[in-house]
DNA sequence: TTAGTTACCTGATGC
DNA sequence: TGCATCAGGTAACTA
C-alpha cells in the first residue's frame, strides 16, 4: 500500500556517507544526498491530543500529491536521525480542507518529546525522491529533563515565537550523529516511561543532516 | 443476507410454552428452550453516542463467528422480552480488533432506556441455535422513571459495581410475560421523546426467561 | 443540515 | 515485560 519504504538494505557506511554534515549557514544544503522539502513550527494541536500534524497545503500538494487512486490516503515512511523508520498515514480531510499526518504521528511526538514551537523538518533523497527523512529541533534548549534523560546536548537553532505554520529560510544547524540503520517494521515498541508534561526541555540532539 | 430471522410463525401458545419461567437461583437455566450465551454490563460507550456495543471477543467468536463470506458483517436478529424482533448489524473492526453491534443498537438502547451498568443478556434457542434472544436488567431498581412510564414493577437482580465486561455466573431472575409475537420489519417507529440522562432508574421489568 | 452509520485510531489496562 | 483487548474517541459519508 505504501509507495515509499524506508530502505533497510543500505549499509551503515553508505548511510554515514549520505549524511555527511554540511554547515553552510542559512541554506538547506545537505551535501549531495538530501534535499529540504519544508519545515513546520509545531502548533499546540500538532503535539496535542488530536494526534495529527497539519501539513501546509502548499507543501503537501507539492511534495505529497494525492491523486484519485490515493484519495483514501497513503502510508508514508520517513527515516529519523537514527535511521529509524516512522510510518505515518497521510490523507486529506475534506471537512477542514487540510492535509494531515494521522496514524503514527502521536508516537513520533511522544518519542521525540515534541512541544509547541519545536520545528520538524522534512527532507527527501535527491536521487530517490520517494525516500523521505524527518528530523526536528527543539524550541528551547536551556532546561533539562527532570530524569536526566537527555541523550545529547548540542545547542542549536533558536526559534522565535513565530506561529507561522512554515518557513523555509531560517534554518542553520546540520550535524552528524546517530548510526542505527535498521528499519523497524513498526514503531509500537517505543513508549515513553512517564506521562510528564514538562514543556520546552531539550530531549534529544536531533541533529543529523 | 441475514441467516437468523425472528420467527414469525410460532403461535402465541407455543411461545408462552417456550418461555415458561425457571427460577433456579444462580444458574442460567431457562426451562428446556433457551440457553444463555453471555451477558455484558454496559459501559458508558455502549449506551452513548458511539451507537455501538462492543461484544467481548471470546463470546463473539464463540457464538457469532464471522467467516470470509461474512467479513463485511452480518445482520443478526434478536427477540426481546415482548417477542419483538430487533435487528443489529454485527461486524468486526480491524482497527480495534473488536466485534461490535452497530446499526440498530442505538434504537434498542433508547427504547429500553439502557444506562451504564445495566446488563444485557444474550440467549439462543436450544433447538434452533440461530434463533437469538436479548433481554436486560437495570442496575438500580429503586428510583422511578420521571414520567411514570414504567410498564411493570418486578424487582430483580441486584448488580454490584463490577465493571467487568462480561460474566456468566451472577444471574438470577427469570419471569414470564409479554406476548406480541409479531416481528416488525424495522424498528424505526419507536423513538423516545426526550434525551434525558437520568441514570439508573428502572424502566421495564424486562424479565421473561 | 443534521443525525445516523461506517470505519478508522489510541490510551489504559490486565495478563 | 510485550501483547491483546476494549473503552472511548475521530473523520467521512450519506440520506
Amino acid at each position: 500500500m505504501s509507495i515509499n519504504q524506508c530502505s533497510s538494505s543500505s549499509s551503515q557506511e553508505e548511510w554515514l556517507k549520505n549524511n555527511v554534515r554540511d554547515e553552510t549557514e542559512g541554506s538547506m544544503m545537505f551535501g549531495e544526498t538530501k534535499e529540504a522539502m519544508f519545515e513546520k513550527a509545531l502548533t499546540p494541536s500538532d503535539v496535542g491530543k488530536l494526534n495529527r500534524l497539519v501539513i501546509p497545503k502548499q507543501h503537501a500538494e507539492k511534495y505529497f500529491p494525492l491523486d484519485s487512486s490515493s484519495s483514501k490516503g497513503l502510508l508514508l515512511s520517513f527515516e529519523d536521525e537514527s535511521g529509524k523508520c516512522w510510518r505515518f498515514r497521510y490523507s486529506y480531510w475534506n471537512s477542514s480542507q487540510s492535509y494531515v499526518l494521522t496514524k503514527g504521528w502521536s508516537r513520533y511526538v511522544k518519542d521525540k518529546r515534541l512541544h509547541p514551537g519545536d520545528v520538524v523538518f522534512f527532507h527527501r533523497h535527491r536521487l530517490h525522491p520517494n525516500r523521505f527523512f524527518i528530523t526536528f529541533s527543539t524550541r528551547h534548549s536551556t532546561s533539562s529533563p527532570p530524569g536526566g534523560g537527555s541523550q545529547g546536548e548540542n545547542e542549536r537553532t533558536r526559534w522565535g515565537n513565530s506561529t507561522s505554520s512554515s518557513s523555509s529560510s531560517s534554518s542553520r544547524v546540520l550535524r552528524l550523529f546517530g548510526v542505527n540503520m535498521e528499519c523497524q517494521p513498526e514503531n509500537d515498541s517505543q513508549k515513553p516511561s512517564t506521562k510528564q508534561h514538562l514543556f520546552y526541555h531539550t530531549h534529544q540532539p536531533s541533529l543529523f543532516f
